[in-house]
DNA sequence: TGCCAGGCCCTCTTTAGGGCCTT
């Protein structure tokens, strides 16, 4: 029998539910049982505790996945970092990663899965700003979830998509961007294994988060990690819908949601569509019958998003 | 003056073009 590492009948991950919050700083909470709303929160600056102590689920996590990877066909063996198009600085690193990889049978431990989204004032990685960012980190515990508006310094011209607004995000205690990449940086490392690799996942990552959140460290001189790999839902929602014949008008994420059958009352925040993509997530594993190490095969790293070209036919 | 995002995928294609996906 063959499951997905995020759909498991064994495995419970307490993630997604019933969960209580920590807020750093700010009085909106969102959750996945609640619905979103666009209203401002006022005080930005979010994150959760999210049930049980760390500590503890991680021990029962590990124990679970080394079940769950006990199969020799998610054994590192399988897996097969494309390197293609990346610079040579990144080149060492990478290897450095794959070598770990190879090194450690037990994968899973290695690997933190989060989920991001951001919002923007517009579709230009050059000329528009990130305003809004939503991480969660599918393995729950305590702080698993950071969100945050963010401070662009101009005008925001789209608040109709997403109820952002230029008034929300001037409010004293919204961080501009670089405010932000120290926490963002801490955030990410307090969540990854010693030593493990963080994949961070998102919907049309690619051509998108990815390249807007490069592009707004540049501006800051600051480097994405080397041990962040990003995945795209996107290709995945595409061959998931290809292999199996869905009627799928539609791969978006909204669209995706509606045949999961999975509520977002706030699309376009954040947020709210970071949860919606944490619960489609484990079912289009499921559905492609991937795990793990086959998420790390489709994992790309932040500079590959940037250096790759238009395809020539 | 005109443009104003860009990469992937599909097909009525491959010496190309249009739609999709993200805000």
């Amino acid at each position: 029998m063959f499951y997905s590492f995020l759909q498991v009948p064994r495995c419970r991950f307490n993630t997604l539910a019933d969960f209580s919050r920590f807020r750093l700083l700010g009085s909106r909470i969102y959750g996945l049982e609640g619905g979103h709303s666009r209203k401002s929160t006022g005080k930005p600056f979010i994150a959760k505790t999210e049930g049980r102590n760390r500590t503890t689920q991680n021990s029962k996590l590990s124990k679970i996945k080394r079940e769950i990877f006990a199969e020799p066909s998610l054994t590192s063996a399988a897996v097969n970092v494309n390197t293609t198009g990346i610079s040579q600085p990144y080149k060492a690193e990478y290897c450095d990663i794959q070598q770990m990889i190879a090194e450690n049978e037990d994968l899973a431990n290695l690997v933190t899965v989060i989920v991001f989204d951001i919002e923007t004032t517009g579709f230009s990685r050059v000329s528009d700003r990130i305003i809004e960012i939503g991480f969660r980190d599918l393995q729950g515990g305590e702080n698993s979830t950071f969100q945050t508006l963010v401070n662009p310094e101009r005008y925001i011209p789209n608040s109709h998509v997403h109820g952002i607004t230029t008034q929300m995000v001037k409010r004293p205690g919204v961080p501009r961007m670089g405010e932000l990449i120290p926490i963002l940086l801490q955030y990410v490392k307090s969540r990854q294994q010693p030593e493990g690799i963080v994949l961070l996942v998102a919907h049309n990552a690619r051509t998108f988060d990815v390249p807007f959140l490069y592009h707004e460290f540049s501006r800051y001189s600051t480097e994405f990690p080397p041990n962040w790999l990003f995945v795209d839902t996107l290709p995945l929602a595409r061959e998931v819908k290809k292999s199996r014949g869905l009627k799928l008008s539609s791969i978006s994420l909204t669209a995706l949601g509606d045949f999961y059958n999975i509520v977002n009352n706030s699309a376009h925040r954040a947020m709210a569509d970071v949860d919606a993509l944490s619960l489609i997530l484990p079912k289009l594993t499921f559905d492609l019958k991937l795990p793990i190490s086959g998420l790390v095969k489709e994992s790309f790293r932040g500079s590959d998003a940037i250096n790759s070209k238009k395809k020539t036919r």
